[in-house]
DNA sequence: GCCGTTTTCGGCCCGACTGTTTTCAGTCG
């Protein structure tokens, strides 16, 4: 069974901690902790990496010694140095430093002073009032160390993109009604339209900053005022998000902007290439010799070093800084690009509108084209269409389409590709419908060679056109099947095959790094809503937010193709 | 431990806030 990329990145994180702990150099924890943001956020697994003789030092933020070591961990699912400090400093202290407020330097002397190895210790040790005894802590840290193991569930989640949009816009037109305030924005992951968001980085600029925060801690959502200065406050809302809010002056606002937006691989290499020319770049601006020389718009801040505007999506430090230099940065595409949506579903199977109240819904958003792309046969659960009824609703969207004036419907089918990669339906139907959107339902256990395999085969079929939901995750609720994404690009791009980014806000799939992935490699993208109501196809801008992640163009996404062109493309 | 258009050695982001101090260490983002 090979090492998922994040379970070696786990590995690291947990040796960074319990080094740190230890009290190693602390610029060779970062390293770890950096090297282990490399393995989990790359798109290909290190362990098919090593598989085709690939060195990995020459991935950022990998050397040779960590190169020898994730080799290490593919090959037998252990690291002997973790292991190592593990004999000597108690695992679960790695645990302990996830309780806010708690860091290395606590944690140790916890351990020291009280033995504290568990977070069952430290609790008891604060009922008996141990802790509060010892030098650096006192009432009141423990009083809040008592509060956040309360709270502390261990299993942390992120939250969807789409609920931090529910609990933020309601704070954010309470907190335009703050006194004195000028521009407000919502930084951090949220302005990067990342899929999850840990927390809300809210920037406001303001003369006077009381007036603001006074404001701001006083929102009826408000659970616990973790921290309230000048220019910054803290704060937890009911649903357990944090809240972030920086105030800066007006004249800062660009480099605030670009400060907080982040993301922080993003922010350091900005910052060095800053001090490359000479600058030190900040929240509140660029700096030569202690004079401000930019920093009220982001595109100023850009300009001292020689680079173009950089939109948030692409801030992630995946080469968009060189981009923006040599004039290379891609034309993301938008919403207004998508000229129809390739995957939908009616009450035919398990969608809840009509075929009409489908393409009427779709025909307001101006689309030239809707699929129509019920289940499969063996689908029952969603009601899969035997052939006979298939062939029934394909009737049916013929004589709809006969009225329809404004928007045509596809014949389309979502075919189940089964355990052996045969697609559901036989030839002699498959080649009734004008392209199909192929996707595994079942048997998401499968070893990575044998999944890959299934879907590779599945694509030898003719009438293979589009690969949905590629990996099948939900985000926060099923992890994604085991498959090697690259051969299956590599398969896509020589049968001429596409792959599909699910707009759905818990699907997302492919992935930011997917969907780059697959750009430079020359695959195109279906970005559509798998839509099974008409209020589902606004989910369209979900997609997009997750394609612009990933760089990809209007060229780039079969979609915004019209119907002629694309309908070609499906000529295999 | 990583990295390099000043460097193969000597850097590695740095400002804000809190609590416990009595001038600052620890933590966080």
């Amino acid at each position: 069974m090979p090492i998922h990329n994040r379970e070696i990145a786990t590995k690291l994180n947990r040796l960074a901690n319990l080094l740190e702990i230890e009290g190693a150099n602390s610029f060779r924890v970062r390293a770890y902790r950096k090297a282990a943001s490399t393995v989990r956020g790359y798109p290909r697994s290190m362990s098919d990496m090593l598989d085709d003789g690939e060195n990995l030092s020459k991935l950022p933020n990998i050397g040779d010694d960590l190169a020898e070591k994730i080799q290490t961990m593919v090959m037998t699912g252990e690291l002997p140095l973790l292991q190592e400090v593990e004999d000597r400093t108690p695992p679960a202290l790695s645990e302990l430093m996830k309780i806010e407020g708690l860091g290395p330097k606590r944690v140790r002397k916890l351990y020291e002073e009280l033995d504290i190895q568990s977070l069952n210790d430290l609790e008891e040790a604060i009922k008996a009032g141990k802790v509060q005894k010892i030098s650096g802590f006192g009432n009141k840290s423990a009083e809040k160390i008592k509060l956040r193991l309360e709270k502390y569930s261990g299993n942390e989640q992120r939250t969807r993109l789409i609920d931090a949009e529910e609990i933020a816009a309601p704070l954010l037109d309470y907190l335009k009604d703050a006194k004195g305030i000028g521009n407000i924005i919502i930084a951090g992951s949220y302005r990067r339209r990342k899929e999850t968001v840990g927390d809300l980085d809210i920037l406001i600029t303001a003369k006077d900053s009381s007036p603001v925060m006074n404001h701001f801690i006083r929102y009826d959502d408000v659970e616990e005022v973790v921290s309230k200065g000048e220019t910054r406050s803290t704060v937890y809302l009911r649903s357990g998000m944090q809240v972030d809010v920086r105030v800066v002056p007006e004249e800062s606002y660009g480099a605030a902007k670009i400060y907080f937006t982040g993301s922080k691989a993003h922010n350091i290499a900005l910052r060095k290439l800053g001090t490359k020319k000479g600058y030190k770049i900040n929240e509140y601006g660029v700096f030569e010799d202690n004079e401000r020389i930019a920093g009220e718009t982001e595109e100023s801040v850009y300009e001292c070093i020689d680079r173009k505007y950089i939109e948030p999506e692409l801030r992630e430090n995946r080469g968009e800084l060189d981009a923006a230099a040599d004039g290379s940065l891609p034309r993301l595409i938008t919403l207004s690009d998508i000229r129809g949506n390739l995957h939908t579903h009616t009450k035919a199977s398990d969608g809840h509108h009509s075929l009409k109240e489908m393409a009427k819904a779709a025909e307001k958003l101006g689309y030239e084209y809707l699929a129509i792309t019920e289940h499969s046969r063996s689908l029952s659960i969603a009601s899969g269409l035997d052939r006979d009824q298939l062939s029934r609703h394909l009737d049916e969207i013929d004589e709809l389409n006969a009225q329809l004036e404004n928007i045509v419907l596809l014949k389309s089918s979502e075919v189940d590709i089964l355990e052996d990669g045969r697609l559901d339906y036989p030839d002699d139907i498959l080649k009734k419908l004008d392209f199909t959107v192929c996707a595994i339902h079942q048997k998401f256990d499968l070893s990575r060679k044998k999944q890959t395999e299934r879907i590779l085969r599945a694509m030898d079929n003719p009438y293979f056109h589009v690969l949905a939901h590629p990996s099948g995750r939900l985000i926060n609720e099923r992890d994604p099947y085991d498959t090697n994404l690259e051969k299956i690009l590599e398969a896509a791009k020589e049968r001429g095959c596409f792959i599909e980014l699910n707009a759905q806000p818990q699907r997302l799939d492919l992935t930011d790094e997917g969907c780059k992935m697959a750009k430079d490699m020359g695959v195109r993208i279906s970005i559509a809503s798998d839509a099974h109501s008409t209020s589902d196809l606004k989910h369209m801008r979900c997609g997009i937010d997750q394609a612009r992640r990933g760089w990809l163009e209007v060229k780039d996404v079969i979609n915004c193709l019209p119907r002629n062109q694309l309908l070609e493309l499906f000529k295999r």
